[in-house]
DNA sequence: CTGCATGCAAAGAGTTTGCATAGCC
DNA sequence: GGCTATGCAAACTCTTTGCATGCAG
């Protein structure tokens, strides 16, 4: 990609403006992270990561990741039953999460913050930080039958992991 | 409490139409989880059964909490760096988790489900289930100053683990 | 009585840490 | 060159599983 020279300078400065040395394995990191947009797990970032850098070791992944958490660029999301899964989106965003294809979505709505707002004021609560979550099912894998479970856990059935939302009536 | 009879006959009831035999364990950790509003931890359920079950085993709480997520009496909260959190409401909800007390309230909000039927139908996902947290700061840690830690974990910093939400200008 | 549930301990998965060496600044 | 980051392996935490005994139905 052309802009991947901009994007790798910007993460040697993001790392240096922090006090962390921007060596290559967290470049390699970062930069996969953050250009990605299937919300890897550690384990997949890894094995992207090791096709370029072979001695690359899974502690660095997770030192980088905490680094990249501890300048604000990324956030973790965690699921019941499933690997932490890393999401570079830090605007106010809600997932889709297809519970056939395990692909996450990010979903841009322009009513969220206001919805939240009137909450956070009913509720007398200061909100500093949200996560919103839809699980159900895409239209990709509503029109192509199966749908690709090359992300999805193997042999897991992914109705047993439907059980940790709230079930909303359909 | 008065109704902890019928709370308890209730749960006998729901075990054995699912096929589960209804222990004196398994009853007494479905009572309290079913009965408290405070989003335990498997080891504080552990902890707080253990008062009357001296020989209960932590086997037995998670396999007992697998069986009530099974019937449909309880899902499952994850949060990145904590343990993970049972909450009995079925409903559709969101949760107010306080960074400082670690305490984690429900709010039950009645635009909510058309928020979602219309994010549902503009994005052509079919939802079957939600997941909607809010991190913040609640009114009594800001009204009593350092607020009941009680929950939290001991030593670790509550502002690392906002890190993990969207951050919401406030 | 029959077979599922219990309690113990050991295994598993994901993540973190300790330490000697390598390499960024 | 000083000092942080790396890579390896071992430790750690939370959760699950295997198995002999116990007890609900």
């Amino acid at each position: 990609m052309a802009e991947s020279g901009d994007l790798e300078s910007s993460i040697i400065k993001t790392f240096r403006n922090s006090g962390y040395r921007a060596t290559p394995q967290r470049i390699a990191i970062s930069r996969y992270i953050l250009s990605t947009h299937e919300h890897p797990t550690a384990q997949k970032v890894f094995s992207e990561v090791k096709k370029d850098h072979p001695t690359v070791s899974l502690a660095t992944i997770y030192t980088t990741i905490k680094a990249l958490k501890d300048m604000g660029m990324l956030q973790e999301l965690n699921h019941p039953q499933s690997e932490t899964r890393l999401d570079p989106n830090m605007e106010p965003h809600l997932h889709l999460i297809c519970s056939r294809c395990e692909r996450i979505s990010d979903w841009m709505d322009p009513e969220m913050e206001d919805f939240i707002a009137r909450v956070s004021d009913e509720a007398d609560f200061v909100v500093t930080g949200l996560r919103f979550d839809l699980k159900g099912i895409c239209k990709r894998c509503r029109d192509g039958g199966k749908g690709d479970r090359s992300l999805a856990a193997a042999g897991e059935s992914s109705s047993a992991k439907d059980a940790d939302y709230t079930a909303v009536k359909v």
